[in-house]
Formats: C-alpha cells, structure tokens, sequence
DNA sequence: TGTTAACCGAGACGGTACGTCGGGTCTTCCG
DNA sequence: CGGAAGACCCGACGTACCGTCTCGGTTAACA
C-alpha cells in the first residue's frame, strides 16, 4: 500500500560502514560520514536505525556471525576449528575497530538489555557444544566449561584488542594449547596442597 | 620562577575526572563536565591535558597501576594475590568505564606508539616474577609465560567489560584454577599425540 | 524540497544586532550576545551568516542604504535632501557604532572585494544624478563631481564618526554650504594665478 | 635601590606594534603577537600600557604628530604644505591600519574622555594659524574655519579609510582645490537666491 | 484508475563538545 | 623594586556531530 524501501540503501550503508571502520575507526564512522561515502542521505539512515551505534552493530553482525559448526568429537580438531573462526571474528578489521567502541558504549549507556543483543555471544553454545561432543574423559568434569568459554573470550578479544598483545602476534596454535590445558583431567597425583581460603573472594 | 601552578586544580581535576567516569561513563565525561565539576576553567584543563583522552588517562593511571608486588615463592598464592590486584584495577568503577573508551580510541588514532604508554601492560613484569619465584617444577617450562599472561590478561578484562562475563559474576578463584591448570606441569603419559604441525595458524 | 527556514530567526537575529550594536558597541555584539538577546540558537547563527562581520553588514545594510532618489533640478533643495539621508544612515547609533568595526575589519583582512561589496557607497550614483539634473550653469564643469562626493562622504563619515567633529554637533546646513561652494561656478577674475604645475603630489 | 626599566623594552615594543599594524592590521595586533614580535614578555607590555589601546595610540603618535608648522601667509602654499603633512599622518601604513580600530573602540568604549586624547586634533590649530596668516579679503569671513577643518578632515580620513575612496587614489592638489573653493570669498552677484529652511536642521 | 501511505532527498532545527585564542590580572622568584 | 615567566579567570570563536523535524515530490500496492 506504500512505496517500498529501496533496498540498495540499506546495502551501501552497511558497506561504507564497513569500509570507514576499517579506514578510519570507530569514532570517525560518524553518520554524516557514512552518508557521504555511500551516497545515502543522513535521514535515509535514520530512517533504518535509530542510532550510530545501531548501525554500527547491524554492519557488524555478519561478520561476527559464527557460521553452523559440526563437531566431529575430535576435540582438538574442532577447538582448532573453533578457536580460528572465533579469532576471525575479532580479527576482522571493522570489529577490531568497532568493538572497543561499542563495549565503551554499553558500558556507558546501562548495557545490553538482554543476552541476545550481546551479538557474540553466540559463540558460547557452539563451545560448549564441542566439549558434549568430546570423548568420554577428554574433559575434566570438574571444570565449569562456561569459565572456560569466559577465558577463552577474554584471550581472542586481547589479541585483537589490546595493544601489546595484537603486537607480539603469537600463533593462535599457542592459546589453543592453553585451552586444552585448561581443559584437560588432571593426575590423580596432582594433589591440590593449596588451600582454598575461606573465599569470598569476589566482594 | 613564575607563578607556580595550584595544584589543588590538578587535584581537583582528577577527582572530578575519575567521578564522572564512575557516574556517567566515559562518553559523557567531558571537558566541560569535568570543568564544572571540579570548579576548574576549561582553560587550565587544556593548560594540563592536551585532550580529554589525556586527561582520562591521567586520571586513571594510579588506580591503575599495581603496587610494588613481592613475590613470595608460594605459586598458587601469590597467583591469587596478583590476580586480585590485577583484577581489581581492571574491576575498578572508573577503570570499567574508562577502558574501552580509551581501547576505542587508541583504535581509531594508530594509538600507543610505545610500550609504555600502554599503561596496565605494567602488570606483565610482575607475573613473570612470581613465575620466576614459583619453586622448580611447579611451572611447566613448556609453556610461555607471556603467553599465559596474554590469556590473563584477556580474562581479567573480558571479567569487567563483557557483559555477559560481568553478570556471570563467578568468583576469581575459578579464574585463578585455571591460571594454575594452564601452568602445571603435565605427566608424560599426557603427551600429546594428535600434535599437528606448527603450521602457519596465524595467516 | 526541504524544510523551509523559520524567517523568524533571521528577524530576531537582525533585530537583536541592530539592538546590541546600539546599546553596547560593535566589539561586545558577539555572536553569543546575539544568540542570546534573539533566543536563536548559535548555530542557526552559523548557518546564516558565516561569521559575526558578515551578521553585522547584513543587520546594518536596510539602515544604510539611500532610498530611491528622485531629484528636482533645485540645487540646492536636492542636496539639502540628500544630506540629510546620507548623514541619517551614517549618524543612526548602529551605523556609528558599527561602521569604524567594519572599516577596521576591512582595514585587516584584505577587505572590500569588489566595489559592490562596499556598502554605503551606493550613495554615490544619486549625488551624480542630482548634479546631473541641475540647471546649466549651477555647477563648474571644471569641478569633478566625483571628487566633491569624496569629499561630502568624509565630511558625513567626520561628523558620525570623530568625537571631536561629533561633539560640535554643528547643523548640516553648514555642511550644505560649504558643498554648494565647491560646487559653484567662479567669476572669471577669481583665476589662479598662482597655479603651481600639475606636479605629481601623491607620491 | 631598584632596577631600572630597560628602556629598549619600550622602543622594541612600539617598533613592533607599528611593524605588525602595517603587516596585520589592527585586529591581529594583538599583545601576544607584540610580546612575541619585540621580545618582551606580555607582562613587561602591560606594565607599560594598561591596555592594547593605549599601546597602539602610544606608538601611533610621533607618526600621527604634525611637526610645528610655521604660516608664510601664502594661502595656497601654506594649505598645500599643511594638507601633505596632514594625509601623510593618515595615509602611513600604521595610521591607516589603526584608526578604524581606534575609532571603533572609542565609539565601543564612551569614547575620548577629553580633547587632548583625540591625538589626530592638534591639526586643528595649524589650520586656524593658516587662515589667520593670510592676507586680507582672502578667507570668506562668513566661513566658519572650524566648519572647513571638519570637512577638510573627513575628506582626509576618507582618503585612506573609506575603500572605494583609497582606490580612486586621486591628487591631493583636486582635494586642495575643493578646499579653496570653500574657502573663497563669493563675488557679489552671487545672489542667494534659495531660500534658507527655518533651519532647525540638526534635530 | 485513482488513492494513499510510506518512501526519497534536502536541509533546517536545537543542542552540545571540541580545541584555540585573546584579554587583562596575579603571583612568584631572581637580580 | 623592576623584570621575566607563566599561571589564572573569562569568554568568544568557528567547526563538527548528534538525532529530530518538516518539507515537496515520487512510487508502488491496494481498492
């Protein structure tokens, strides 16, 4: 009953979000800018997302998007696998330059409102679906697989995030190792002789 | 020789600073706001810090930095002792609100041109000294302590910014098990047998 | 094809000018003032006029510009007229206050790019006209009426502008007298003897 | 018992002020642009000269000063004499940049307090002296001198201030020639034919 | 075959922060 | 006590983005 939208619009916004991300950061893929190098009007964009960051995000989540993932049961193999799209994910240039700026600005606006929203999330599941998949006792059932996942995010988003750690470069061979330490069931002779403190230790 | 500076404005600046960052969060941290708050004339802020971003950083860097840190050869507790203060420096209200602003920014500006002025990388020296301390045998020399500390790093951070990680909430000692799992020496028998390649995994 | 301008905000932005440049001077008319006696924002202001010289002329042209000029053909009556216009528009109190500010600006910045672009110079084509009109005889060909209009705009400029001139507040009708007396024709006998050559004095 | 001013402080200073007015115009004469120019700390200037103001009128003056001037009673010489000198003081780079500023802040500021601080005034006296010396039946006695000086001065400010004046760029000998004309006894069949107006002309 | 609602571009609007610059005052130490 | 240095407060400058809005004009789907 209306005239539709025109749907390259939306297409060459994303794109030269993309593009500006990559070439001149976060802070500098302003609307206006956007709206310049894609040739779309500033209302234009508006009209499809309420914000700068709205769109930001929507240019994003393919890319961060992890594709349907197969575990085989080889754990090793598909943490290889894993671990490589997850580090893409962040490695990409446009979400290297954006998710700083979007973390600052969940942390500056109350956050994410539900899970979903929190886009890479989505990663957790297929983690922990690989370690379902997992030989009986390739896992060590005292670990919690979520803290897993939790340290895990922590490294991928350090070696794209952080400076010095995008500088030494390391082979994403070197966490995955770490990981399946992380992982793996420890020696019955490895007694714990550390005592555990009365522990409230995250007040 | 001249009239010397009030250093209450310094004082007074910071505090503001590292107030609003706690309260408004790191976009709404203005100049001018830190200007009001402190009761400061925008001039004498630019006369001090050549950019809000400097002033943010100035502002952060004793919350920041950790302590002089004595190892005392007891792995597991002096690792707890660190990853306290590691964490509550990263965990600390204007920290959380602070640190990916400045990630974003550093993104954005080709950002920290030497090592140093990446400030909390200050904590890596630190780990590896109680590495060093740790008695012989209880750190596998197969692991790279960087390497350990680069996923340490990611984890403490990924505990105070990702949101999802944040409202997980889970005790800094799980984090700690697994710091201590990924050093641990393993029993020969777990040699790794499905070992591939050194293969270029980071192209 | 696009949201029409509020045509207010150029009155009130006009208005408050004209208002400012009386009551406190063209050096304390700052756009600030302006945006703030007007209720207009100062970006509106920007959008308008790009810089607060430009506001000015514009507030200032209405009031400096001669109506259309019809003369008579009595000399005299004519120029009685046409003083009084032109010393209205330099003597109204935003003209005196803002005109030395413009010369200045003018003075500093290269200036007046074209003869159009100088303001009160319309003025001159109706002195010519009103010469023009005049009886046969009533004014000396030998007389460039150019330079006499030169010499008429100072004296109007002198007697808005310079404190010593303003203070004497002498009628126009004396300025009246002493521009018909360069105008009028001379006896034969009142030759000059004592003609010294054409030397080139403006060296 | 106290150390003496440094009196090259003073000549450097006015020396740059009358370099940067000619090169920079009023406006970008400013105290730092001076202190930067002569070398001498902005305190040192304000020590000095309580305002901007007054340290451009103060090197302004010997420029703007007309040396003493002896009448020899030839009208025509004696005007031509005093009418070089007199544009030279407005015409000089310095004096053109500065008086529409001067100007402009006398009219901002409630302007000249007494007489003597209108410098350019004590032309004033020469011009009377002139017209004194001359002989008898050469001046109108029904010209008021001091009407003449005022038009005689627009005319010359016009000359160097006023654009479309500056670019015409004509003799000073046609301006001489208005001002004899002004000055010239009207032969008796000069009738007055127009009638004056009840002549409350200044209202 | 009209209607009509949503699209489109253009650009104005009120807000706010930015970082720079100038003015003129004040405070210190040094010679 | 003069002088150099440089702090201080104050406020204007002009630019840039943000996200909202109001237009006139266009265009498909529905009736």
């Amino acid at each position: 009953m209306s005239r539709p939208r025109d749907t390259t619009i939306d297409e060459r916004a994303l794109a030269a979000t993309l593009e500006l991300l990559e070439e001149v950061g976060f802070e500098a893929t302003t609307m206006q800018a956007v709206s310049a190098r894609a040739d779309v009007h500033a209302s234009a964009l508006y009209r499809r997302w309420p914000s700068r960051v709205a769109l930001v995000e929507d240019a994003l989540s393919p890319t961060v998007a992890i594709a349907s993932f197969e575990p085989t049961g080889d754990l090793t193999r598909d943490l290889r696998r894993f671990l490589r799209a997850y580090a893409a994910t962040w490695g990409s240039p446009a979400a290297r330059a954006a998710m700083p700026g979007l973390l600052a600005h969940y942390q500056s606006t109350g956050a994410v409102r539900s899970e979903e929203e929190w886009l890479p999330i989505s990663a957790r599941p297929q983690f922990l679906d690989i370690l379902r998949a997992a030989p009986e006792g390739a896992v060590d059932p005292a670990v919690d697989p979520d803290d897993v996942f939790d340290v895990l995010l922590g490294a991928v988003m350090a070696r794209s995030l952080v400076p010095t750690v995008v500088e030494r470069d390391r082979p994403l061979e070197r966490t995955l190792e770490l990981v399946l330490r992380m992982l793996a069931p420890r020696p019955a002779t490895a007694a714990r002789t550390d005592r555990r403190p009365a522990d409230a230790d995250h007040a």
